[in-house]
DNA sequence: TATTGTTATACTCTATAACTATA
DNA sequence: TATAGTTATAGAGTATAACAATA
């Protein structure tokens, strides 16, 4: 994928299809920051294949996973997103047949959350894949240098989040 | 804002509130990266305080005064989307008087895009309070290693993308 | 009174497909 | 036939507010 020769082109017609300028957006950490999560998410959509789990659902399977038993604040919490919105997508895993929703023992308001046998196989699959996907990030970044990439991603999140 | 304790609280009633574990996804870069973009997103319009102009708005204005004169199909292939989002975009733009749309001389079918002197006015105002925000994200991640940093980002777009 | 989860509602962003007017 | 832009439509994701059940 070489670049374009990219020659300030001063036709009157205006910027030919590919040569747009970015101006002060190529300096901003912020654009590309979007642009490179835009191409990741596509690129993981394309590898894992099921239209129906996105990073999101995955990273909720996983949550659940990882912290068995959670209640759907605490996971709305863990995922910066209103409980309202889980809702909707809780109800979609339960149908599917991945997440169990009880009634929790000790406060019956509440649900615990936990993953079925089925929710446990399918997240094991995903995790592979996006391992693979993972792994694609890696080499792109350079092995070397992953930990410090991703702890300036996790830095950016936690000063400004 | 030093990290939690994070013992492994093995307590019966499942994770608190706050130390939900992220198992795998700690080292996905995908994860982080979506993460941070969130933040980004949210500081920006806090900065911005328009809620009407988001970055992505902030992008299409700066793309359009960095290349004057180009068409909404150039700009939708410049940022990745398709032209029928960009309609209801434009005639926001449009009507706010930020940004002139006139038919082109040469390809009556298309559009050319200006911004106004409003629109100018607008971006040099918005490009500064950009910068700002983008002066902190620097700070976080370290002005030596930004250059390396976007480098990585560009990266990731282009061979994802 | 406060909290958990659901529901109703609304808004934004996105894409696809059909349409028009030009080419 | 092909392209530029619009419109109609639909889907996903999100938030706020009001609500029922429980604390």
């Amino acid at each position: 994928m070489a670049k374009r020769p990219a020659e300030p082109t001063a036709k009157a017609e205006g910027p030919a299809d590919d040569a747009v300028r970015l101006g002060p957006l190529s300096n901003l950490v912020g654009f590309h920051l979007r642009i490179a999560q835009e191409a990741s998410f596509r690129a993981f959509a394309a590898r894992v294949g099921d239209p129906n789990l996105k990073p999101r659902r995955f990273a909720i399977l996983t949550l659940i996973s990882e912290n068995p038993g959670l209640t759907q604040t605490a996971l709305g919490r863990a995922s910066g997103r209103d409980k309202s919105t889980l809702t909707p997508a809780l109800d979609d895993l339960v149908k599917r047949g991945l997440v169990k929703r009880d009634r929790a023992a000790n406060d019956r308001r509440s649900y615990t959350l936990n993953l079925t046998q089925a929710g446990e196989a399918l997240l094991a699959e995903l995790t592979a894949r996006a391992a693979e996907h993972d792994a694609e990030l890696d080499r792109i970044v350079g092995p070397e240098q992953k930990a410090e990439f991703i702890r300036m991603l996790r830095r950016i999140a936690m000063t400004l989040g």
